[in-house]
DNA sequence: GTGGTCTAGACCACG
DNA sequence: GTGGTCTAGACCACC
């Protein structure tokens, strides 16, 4: 469910802490359904349980979460957030893009390649269904 | 020419090499050009010498620029590192896009929005020269 | 483990990477086997922690070792460095051979003193061993 | 006759005189010779004049020639030069030689190479005669 | 004046 | 305790 990189030079807690966010925004683990406990995580991916600790309260107080006494963590159901997750995405676009265009790369090459990513993305999805 | 953002959590001798990669590539800096001597520029952007002396040997080990001792530090003319330069931005853009993807947003909204990036640059570059 | 010449005209923090690099094709230093803590080598070879680091850095970015904050330095395994450096090698003696016979020393000479250096370290290996 | 490399991170007076060196070990330059005038080298490698007496000052007090005042620098005439270098090189291979075996390279492996070497460059040799 | 190295001392993030 | 960054200040080699 999640994978952690020892040589990725992000730190462990980060790396959880994005792994998770993914999974909510793409909804794959839908609101109030329940997070693995931190122990139960920790021994799977084999990493001090302080660690993951950290990641979850830092999903918490960025809203992705709440926890529960004694029970556990759970997704959150807030909009805002995938919209501004969202934005936060097409901006990272979009300011890549720019720097294609600084570099002199033309409208149409760009919009060449972008086909080419959405046609990509479809046809794995396709395959994967099939 | 250079600007660095002290709450930036990226550190300060990151975001120079950063932001000397990026007028590297777009050609602003032009090949055999010559970079701001290391103490002139430490003291423009009130950063100390050392730092900014990391910030060109990073630049250096990765090929951008190369260093004349007792001249100062020039830019260098590898055509591999801006193709390869532009490759990472194409797959960091498609990582975001499969993003968008997995949020279920349609490949329709997807190419407006881009659309109208490149209309807003556009725009902005006639803006600028008329 | 680690032995630095003040006299020696390369700079030290090279020194100390020459150092490991050695120890590291020669397998004294295992793959995942943690190097000294920076602060503890530099205390032991009586230099600022800052030079360490910097060559620590270097071994890093070449492949050499991997990093993990708040752990320590450990060994890479990478087979196609240990193949570069030997290639660096043989290239260096494949140098000085040439200005040897460049000098007029002819094939029967080189091949005997290449010969006595041969049995030279197999005797002391024997010695040790004894 | 002499070729300078800028990207070489070696300072170009230690070029200029490391070329000369051979040269004169190699006996391309006789002894007694005279070698070109500061000022002529300077202007023909597009270096500064500065440099280049740098390097001859150098060879100067290395006995690998002498100066004449008004006249110019010429070659010296000393086999302990010559003996001193060669010893140089063939510890420089020893060296080596002691890597490879680290690197648990075994004599045949070693001897063969060596070999391959004579070989080419005794080739190389009859070509350019041929 | 230019880059390069080194020291001393400090602070932060990580596990 | 570990690596990583930054500052301040100094000295050297090069051109």
């Amino acid at each position: 469910m999640i994978r952690i990189d020892v040589n990725n030079p992000k730190s462990i807690y980060e790396q959880v802490y994005d792994e998770f966010v993914k999974l909510i925004v793409a909804k794959v683990l839908k609101p109030d359904e329940k997070l693995p406990s931190v122990r139960e995580l920790a021994s799977i991916i084999r990493i001090n349980p302080n660690t993951i600790q950290k990641s979850y309260k830092l999903l918490e107080t960025n809203n992705y979460i709440y926890s529960v006494k004694g029970k556990g963590n759970f997704v959150n159901n807030n909009e805002e957030l995938l919209v501004s997750y969202t934005n936060n995405i097409m901006d990272k676009i979009k300011e890549n893009i720019i720097l294609l265009k600084k570099m002199d790369m033309d409208n149409e090459k760009i919009l060449s390649f972008i086909n080419a990513i959405l046609k990509g993305v479809d046809a794995n999805v396709e395959g994967k269904r099939a």
